[in-house]
DNA sequence: CTCACTTAGTGTATAAGTTACACTATCTGA
DNA sequence: TCAGATAGTGTAACTTATACACTAAGTGAG
């Protein structure tokens, strides 16, 4: 039975304490399905399996701070947006020991992606999120957590925005939120419904590709990437 | 710079650690308000200071399990509700060091509340949310994401019955509805609401008290307090 | 230069869901 | 038995969501 007083420091030096890590579940849409990172373990344990960037939290080091550092170094990737979303705790969850993770996702346009493999990583790729391969420690729980995740944001939530790159037509907009709800949507009532969030506004610029009509450039109102509703 | 290596253990062993610690916000509706729990520091920082019930993780001890470790030892409460709400790490958080706290939220109903301070915890009180004492670290931040959490679930979920006895009325249902939301609800509407859940199931016993209609008291059905909709 | 092709862009009618609203029912206690 | 108190019930108006088809504006080939 522990006898642990709150807050008492003196449990802080005599007992020994868990590690804490932070991983990071990194979407993005590529070749028109959601797509996440992945990096190839170096070491034991999982040593050459695929696993969530992630990595032990600096001792003044804020938790996104960590998060942020350890995707840039493992994988080269900055400027994502990110959000927490849920700390994993079991004992067991780690087979060298006590490790309590941090987990964040992570979103980012397409067109901002440069990927390497750095750090300790043997490798780092993009998998479909519906055909991903084994991965290493309790990630699948955490994989599958941001999804359901970020699915139920895209109902209340401006959060597929920071799938678009700066500027985007309406029906690049509505591909996302087709790739990632996996359901055909009218094309009328999602123009309606974006637009009457009243957070784009259309710029004077065309994107003429194709042999086709060119489309309307729009960009999100306020500076920068802003989320309305939480 | 950090240099460190995705789990790569030699970092673990190497290097300090934070400390990992659980809070609590917990919840009950009691003369008609929303009311939350706090603990009466004993010790420094914040000695004499009201908090959140909470102290730090054992190494081989679950978060939930922490958590209501901790529930228990400082204020005797059990059989709570129990959802992970944020994990709060900011490096400069505690005055003592680095201390990650992973903050859950609790609910019970009000007629299973003996409380009592133990532990170090001088004192254990119940405060109305919109009357509470200044409290010690970040864990005002805590309580307000814990309330608009709260606030949000209670649209899309079932979480409210937790706040309720074994078998209640609708009217007090409905008084626990408008208590949280701060606001007045139609008793028609209402009704219709909750019942087109299809989750209550009316027993055969009344309510007598008062000189009034005794009302019909409803159970949840599925046993235990299950949530539906996450 | 015009025609075939491709994607962009637009409005309306119906269905579904939400809101507003007032009276009767049933019990207690004087 | 009557006054007082809370329980319990339905419907009409309004708002929101859904289903649905054609015209517009480019490109490139013949």
């Amino acid at each position: 039975m522990y006898k642990l007083h709150y807050l008492n420091m003196s449990y802080c030096y005599d007992h020994p304490r868990p590690a804490v890590a932070t991983d990071i579940v990194l979407f993005s849409i590529r070749e028109g399905r959601l797509m996440l990172l992945l990096v190839k373990r170096a070491h034991e344990p999982f040593a050459g399996a695929w696993a969530l960037p992630g990595g032990f939290v600096g001792i003044d080091e804020n938790l996104e701070t960590s998060a942020l550092r350890e995707l840039e170094e493992e994988t080269g990737v900055t400027g994502v947006y990110l959000e927490q979303l849920h700390t994993f705790g079991e004992s067991d969850r780690d087979p060298r020991g006590r490790v309590i993770s941090v987990a964040y996702y992570a979103l980012t346009p397409s067109d901002r992606l440069y990927i390497h493999a750095a750090s300790d990583a043997k490798a780092v790729a993009w998998f479909a999120l519906e055909d991903l391969p084994p991965v290493a420690f309790d990630h699948e729980k955490v994989v599958n957590m941001a999804h359901r995740r970020l699915v139920a944001k895209l109902d209340y939530s401006t959060i597929a925005f920071q799938f678009m790159p700066e500027m985007f037509t309406l029906s690049e907009l509505q591909a996302v939120y087709q790739i990632i709800l996996g359901e055909e949507l009218d094309k009328r009532n999602f123009r309606k419904g974006v637009l009457a969030m009243s957070c784009l506004e259309h710029t004077n610029e065309r994107r003429r590709n194709g042999n086709h009509r060119p489309a309307q450039l729009y960009r999100l109102k306020s500076p920068g990437r802003v989320e309305f509703i939480k």
